[in-house]
DNA sequence: TGTACATCAGTGAACGCGCGTTCACTGATGTAC
DNA sequence: TGTACATCAGTGAACGCGCGTTCACTGATGTAC
């Protein structure tokens, strides 16, 4: 009678099949890249007729839409957790522990850093507000939470490079609310060192750097120890 | 007679409507995505049949093919023109020019950036051998000649980070041939040049860097300038 | 414990759509003599 | 300069395909009394 009541065996299929749904979705896209995501395909896969999916999602872009929000929570899960284990006030371990989560994640998931950092899903529209804003705005954060520690170390910084006019109020205010201490500066810190190690990273995943994974590592944590040192923290 | 004598009219036609389907395509994929590219809606958009389409190219991969080698050709030509205006010793001109170059290209041609570094043309197989193999290889004997021009005045850099090992015998012995000052090192730093710069450009050609237009060319700048000052290049 | 009813996951058939591609053809443009 | 022929861009109709989605239905699972 509780609200962790025991699920009844209807309940639970549903959930498991949902999941399943899902799980087929991703499969799809891992070998045939968004394009492939199709609700008659997953069908297929899982020996159903092809409506039996509108059970469980109203329709496709529904689906779609579950997938990026899933994939950008997983994505927010591990960078957060990285950052969770990091001691908290330093810096260049947070930069390290973030990059290292970001990179793991991403050639752990390669279809599912396509799906939310490039490729649609042919025809694919998001809904207002967009898919997954809520892991996106919790992986937002912990970028930020990293300039700001950063912030006060970071002797290679001119405090007046970037003022608050450089950027939008609207996305600024909740942020500032909630990092009272941040600085222009660091905020733009924040989207340099995302590009920074973004650009590595999806060259790699779209298997445009041509060397061995083991040189890939070396390469990562070379940019990591530059970007690093540059800041000027380096003890 | 000679080689260069006028073309004639059914010749010059041709050309004429071989470019306009590709002009078309590309103006599909600005609106649509890669998805958007299919030769019906070519054809509808140029007032004829699917099928006149298949005058001038034997299938839709075909034209993806040029396509795609087109837009790799148009950024390569971008890149090398920067270098080559820039004073072929000074490695931070070099680095500024190229930098630029690349940015400037794929805030201009976002589409094709997209077409080349990450989306794929729904069920689009390309070539053995590649689309664009020549522009590709160009664009990054154009990236190398940056490192190597960098190299011998790159004081942060540690020559024995890398090592020929770390990368693959079949890929590097055309570039050693080229380039016989470059060193393991080096080689590393041009991917990881283009990797720092790729980030934030793909970042921004894909809408999540979100500021205003002058404050993602100040970043950039930061950027470019941090990158040569973490070489140790900075006079 | 047994019966009547509600729920709802899944079926089977069908719709209209856009796609790449093939085929036999037409008719204007260009060329050889 | 005029005629016969070759070239070839473009047409019109058609193919088979996979897609999202709708509809009326079936039949097992769960619930109320």
């Amino acid at each position: 009678m509780d609200g962790t009541r025991t699920l009844g065996r209807r309940e639970r299929l549903r959930i498991e099949t949902t999941a399943e749904i899902k799980a087929v979705a991703m499969d799809l896209m891992a070998e045939g890249g968004p394009g492939a995501i199709s609700l008659r395909a997953i069908a297929r896969q899982m020996g159903m007729t092809p409506n039996a999916i509108y059970a469980y999602f109203a329709t496709r872009d529904d689906l779609v839409t579950t997938l990026i929000s899933d994939v950008y929570t997983g994505l927010a899960d591990a960078t957060d957790a990285a950052l969770d284990a990091a001691p908290p006030g330093d810096a260049a371990a947070l930069i390290r522990a973030w990059g290292g989560a970001f990179r793991t994640w991403a050639l752990a998931h390669p279809q599912g850093f396509r799906l939310i950092y490039s490729e649609a899903v042919p025809g694919y529209l998001s809904p207002e507000g967009g898919a997954g804003a809520e892991a996106e705005a919790r992986f937002c954060l912990g970028l930020t939470r990293i300039a700001v520690t950063a912030w006060p170390h970071a002797r290679h910084l001119h405090p007046d490079d970037f003022t608050w006019d450089d950027f939008e109020t609207e996305l600024l205010a909740p942020i500032r609310e909630i990092f009272p201490g941040l600085t222009p500066t660091a905020l733009a810190l924040t989207l340099r060192i995302w590009g920074h190690l973004h650009g590595i990273v999806s060259l790699e995943v779209y298997g445009h750097l041509r060397a061995p994974a083991a040189t890939l590592d070396k390469i990562y944590n070379a940019e990591l120890a530059q970007l690093i040192r540059s800041l000027g923290i380096d003890p």
